[in-house]
DNA sequence: CTGTTAGCGCATTCAA
DNA sequence: TTGAATGCGCTAACAG
């Protein structure tokens, strides 16, 4: 049913090993073979196994992800660039999502293991003890992908989320802003959450702003947890002049909630927030925002991985790509 | 180095045959010998090889799929209902981006093959007869996801495209409409394209209304082009009072352009759709839009896929799931 | 219930 | 430049 190499070999004349060797690209063989062996495989249509190959040679070409969520705008941004680059150096990716739920994420990294991957990238929550267990068991390497590793020990790619924070919030200091609430993640969330919340304390206390728990809600970075929250600090008997969101979507959410309560964006009240997904820039009035370059975390963290897998020597095992804060027209001065 | 099924056998005093039985649960192993080799496992740290066992079983437990652009969030969308179905039936997902280009998608298809997945999801721009003759080559079920097939013969999952648009304009009709405009995607494209021109098409001349050429805009599916597409209607003689864009991210553009014209949506112009992603409740006015499942689409091709890899018999190889006009606030009476 | 024996389709020595 | 032989780690008869 399925011709083999040792079908073409039959057909060529000539021995199976002569066969990989054109299959393989190997120079040695001689041009007049080598169209022989080609004119066979392509009468019997023969379709090299990769999983025959890969048992033998110990190397699959295909890399796991995992992902906390594809339908994630954010995600899947980098998944595209994760996969870009794999197809440029003839890697194919298996993808799993994992919801940054812990047993879930070791549970996928060792299918993944099972399927032999060449690698790992992985994206996730918190990286705890068991990942770390999980992946020294791995004999390939993994690198982090928009992900913190509090112990420093695996190759990583991301942004500085704290100083991405940091720097959102200066920017409304700058505006003359005081009274400034945040729309956080959950602190659970080592990058999105919990360091964004540090930026943010970290910017106000610097500006002589007295931190105040009052002005700070935790949303679950979705749009409608913006929505909520704007209308919580609207209630407040002093409401803030300018508004942090954690996410770009629940900075929309803000937003809409401010207009929708009759006030206007910036002239009552500013918005800034980081990401700078395709969405910032379809909202009116359009979002200024800090970038974060997840096609290029995903492509940088790809490319740090073919490095580790063809164990070239690398300069940087942990890579902080710079994070940009962009200016459009959700930010106004302070009223 | 590896720890194998052989060295297991080894230190549990059986065969690898016993081995191999409780690592696939089969059930005609004594319990006490079940026991040992679990220690031995646990002992030994022994991950089972996939590679191999896929090429000894003829089977991989994983499918290939093909995309146009995962960074695409209806795309994303159907990704992430492919891979939880995926997942509950214990199958991975390799993810090739073919962004509807003929020549990738025939070449990510084959090396898919190459890798011996179980099945692919195909979905992607036209289907041609090379699409066709590379399917047939695979000994593997394929079902389409979200791609017309105008042969017909390959399994399918997918909304009516056509139908799904004529209901739009019908919606638009029924408020009194009759200079309705169209932001159109590519006609070389069937279904986002081509069908729902028609869609249009067909809608308007039942209503007695003469098609006119100038109502009709070309975009690439983009929140830019849809902002085009409306300053291009403004400055027509007579502009229209309504727009049907073929994708949201369009009508969203739309909106905004209609909004920075000075004009209000929908008192002066009504904006509808088709798609309902997310982003079409985070826009003011909210998106009326007509509802495409598209993690549904996602979730049923695959779980269509599942059936055909175990040679079940399926009641319907061309599935249609239905679609919905979802009813915001950007749709109002005709002035 | 358990063990023995063959491959699965290929890469890779080692010789020639 | 080519071929023969071996084994990658596992499943799947088959026999017992």
């Amino acid at each position: 049913m399925t011709v083999t190499i040792y079908d073409v070999a039959r057909e060529a004349g000539v021995s199976m090993a002569t066969v990989s060797r054109v299959v393989n690209n190997n120079p040695n063989v001689k041009p007049q073979t080598r169209k022989k062996v080609y004119e066979a495989i392509e009468r019997l249509g023969y379709r090299p196994n990769a999983v025959a190959r890969g048992l033998a040679s110990k190397k699959t070409t295909t890399v796991g992800v995992v992902i906390p969520d594809i339908s994630n705008a954010i995600f899947a941004e980098v998944a595209r660039g994760i996969e870009d680059i794999a197809n440029m150096y003839h890697y194919n990716i298996i993808l799993c999502n994992a919801d940054k739920r812990k047993e879930k994420e070791i549970r996928v990294v060792n299918t993944l293991l099972e399927k032999q991957v060449d690698g790992l990238l992985f994206m996730g929550g918190a990286v705890t003890d068991e990942h770390l267990q999980a992946f020294k068991t791995a004999n390939v390497p993994v690198v982090l992908c928009a992900t913190t590793d509090e112990h420093g020990v695996i190759p990583s790619v991301d942004i500085n989320h704290e100083e991405a924070a940091y720097d959102a919030v200066r920017t409304l200091i700058a505006n003359g802003h005081r009274r400034i609430a945040m729309i956080s993640g959950t602190l659970q969330d080592p990058s999105n959450g919990y360091a964004r919340f540090h930026g943010y304390k970290r910017a106000i206390e610097e500006a002589g702003i007295t931190y105040d728990e009052s002005l700070v809600r935790t949303g679950n970075y979705r749009y409608e947890s913006g929505v909520e929250a704007v209308k919580y600090f609207l209630e407040l008997p002093e409401r803030p002049t300018a508004v942090f969101a954690a996410t770009d979507e629940m900075a929309i959410g803000a937003i809409h909630s401010i207009q929708d309560a009759g006030l206007k964006v910036p002239e009552n009240i500013s918005v800034i927030s980081v990401d700078n997904s395709r969405m910032a820039s379809m909202v009116r009035p359009q979002l200024t925002t800090v970038a974060q370059p997840m096609y290029d975390i995903g492509a940088v963290s790809m490319r740090l991985l073919t490095k580790l897998m063809k164990k070239e020597a690398v300069e940087q095992a942990k890579v902080i790509l710079p994070h940009e804060v962009i200016t459009r027209n959700s930010v106004g001065g302070a009223v």
